[in-house]
DNA sequence: GTGGTCTAGACCACC
DNA sequence: GTGGTCTAGACCACG
C-alpha cells in the first residue's frame, strides 16, 4: 500500500493521509484485518513527523476504520463505520455538485462527468499513478 | 441571487460564499455580466464582516470569475477562467474518486452514484433548497 | 485625437484619459495650441460621466499640460510642465526597474527590452491601435 | 532580504511588497525554494500590521509567485508564473510607452531612456539602496 | 511558531 | 453609494 503526500497542498497533511486510507478501503484495496504500516514507518517513507502520521490514525480509530492492537500493530476494521443515511445524502450532493460544477465550468457536461467517473472508478479499485494536486 | 453561510461548517465562510457564487454560474443561474450585491449589502444579508465577503470577492475575481468597477459595483465575468486541461481533468479526477468513495463506504453502487449526480444537476440549476451542512 | 477607455483597469478613468493625453503630448502627436474636445464632447465618445473627463482636464490643466479659455475650450499647452530633475529621474528608474523585471520574468533578456522600447517609441509617435489592457 | 515600504507613497504597501519580491526574484536575487520572512516577521521589521503583509503574500501566492506550507513556511514558487505571451507583451508596450513619455517630457532622448534602463539593470540584481519614493 | 480565518471599525478614492 | 486599504487584536488548525 504506496501512500502520497504534497505538503503544497491545501489539505492537511494527516487529512491526506487519511483520504487515501479511506478510498482504498472503499476500492478494495485494503481489507479488513490487513495490516498497516507502523506510524513510525510511514512517517519515514513519506519524509514527515511521526506524530502527523500518528494523527491521522487516530482519527481514522476514532472513526472506527481501523483498529490498534497494543504491541501487534493497527488493522482495518471489520466494522466499517456507517454514518446516518441523512449524513451521507448530504456529503454526496455536496460533492456530486461540486463535481459538476468543475465539469460545466470546464466546458464539459453530463456524459462526460460519467466517463470521468468510470474512470475515477478504476483508480479507485487499482491505486492512483501519482501524489495528490495542489 | 440568495446565498447561505453556516459558521459551524468546516469551510470557511469566505470559501462557502466562493462556492455558491461558481456553482451558481457553473449552473447558470448567475449570468454573465449580471450585478452581484455588493459586499457590504451581501454581509448585511448573511450576518457577516464585510471583509469576510471582500475576501470571496477577490479571490473570485483574482481567479476571473468576476470583475470589478469601482464605484459601480462588482459583476460576473464575460470570460469564465479555464485552467488548463490537465488541472481540470486531475481535479475532476480527485472529486469524482471522493464521490466514489463516499458511496462505496455507505454501501451504495455505481448506479445510485449516477443517481445522486442526476439529482445534484438538477439542484446546481435550480438552487439549493438549505443552508450548507456542517 | 482618439482615446479609449476601460472601466476595469485599476487605474481610474480619469487617470487613464490623462495619461493618454500626456502620452500623446510625448510623443508630439498632440502639439502645443491644439484645440482638445470639450469635456461633454468625450464624455459622450468614451460613454462615461462628463465629471470624469471634467476632472482630468482639470488635472492636467492644475500640472500646467492644458490651458482652458472660457467660452473657446481647452488647448494644449505651449509650456510644458517640467518636475525637477531628481523627482523625474526617481520616476524613470522605478518605470525601468518595472520594465526589466516584466521582461526577466518573461525569460527575456535586456536586447529584448531595447527592442520593445523602439515599437512603443513608434507607437507613441502615431498612437496606440487599442484600449488599454487592465 | 531586505524590504522597505513607504506609507506616504501613492502605491498601496501590500503592492510596494509586492513589487519588491517580484522584482527581487527578477534580478534573481530570491532564488527558487529560497524560505521568505514569516508575515508576521516582516511585518515586525516593516512596523505595519500582519494582516497587510499576509496579503501582500497571498496575492504573490494565488499569482503563482511563493508557495506556503502550514507550519512550515513560505517559500519562493520553483515554477515562476507565466502570462500569455500577448498579456505579456501588452504589459510591457504599457510600461515601455509610459518611460518613454516620462523621458520625453523631462526633454530627455531615446538614448538617455536607454542609459537610465542600463542603471535600473543593475539595481535590480543588486537591490535598491533607498526607500521607494511618494 | 507557522499560516488561516474572522471581526469591528476606520479612512480614502472614485463615480 | 461603490470598492480599496489598513489596523489591532482575537481564535483556531497544523506541525
Amino acid at each position: 500500500m504506496q501512500l502520497f503526500v504534497n505538503p503544497s497542498d491545501e489539505l492537511p497533511l494527516y487529512r491526506q493521509i487519511m483520504r487515501q486510507i479511506t478510498e482504498a478501503i472503499a476500492g478494495g484495496r485494503l481489507k479488513s484485518g490487513e495490516k498497516l504500516a507502523s506510524h513510525r514507518e510511514l512517517s519515514e517513507q513519506l519524509v514527515i513527523a511521526p506524530l502527523t502520521v500518528k494523527k491521522a490514525y487516530d482519527e481514522l480509530e476514532a472513526l472506527g476504520f481501523i483498529e490498534t492492537q497494543r504491541g501487534r500493530g493497527t488493522f482495518v476494521s471489520d466494522t466499517p463505520p456507517r454514518a446516518s443515511r441523512r449524513e451521507q445524502a448530504e456529503k454526496m450532493q455536496q460533492t456530486a455538485r461540486r463535481l459538476l460544477s468543475q465539469a460545466y465550468l470546464a466546458g464539459l457536461g453530463f456524459p462526460d462527468v460519467v466517463k470521468v467517473l468510470k474512470e475515477a472508478d478504476h483508480e479507485l479499485a487499482h491505486g492512483p499513478r501519482k501524489k495528490e494536486s495542489a
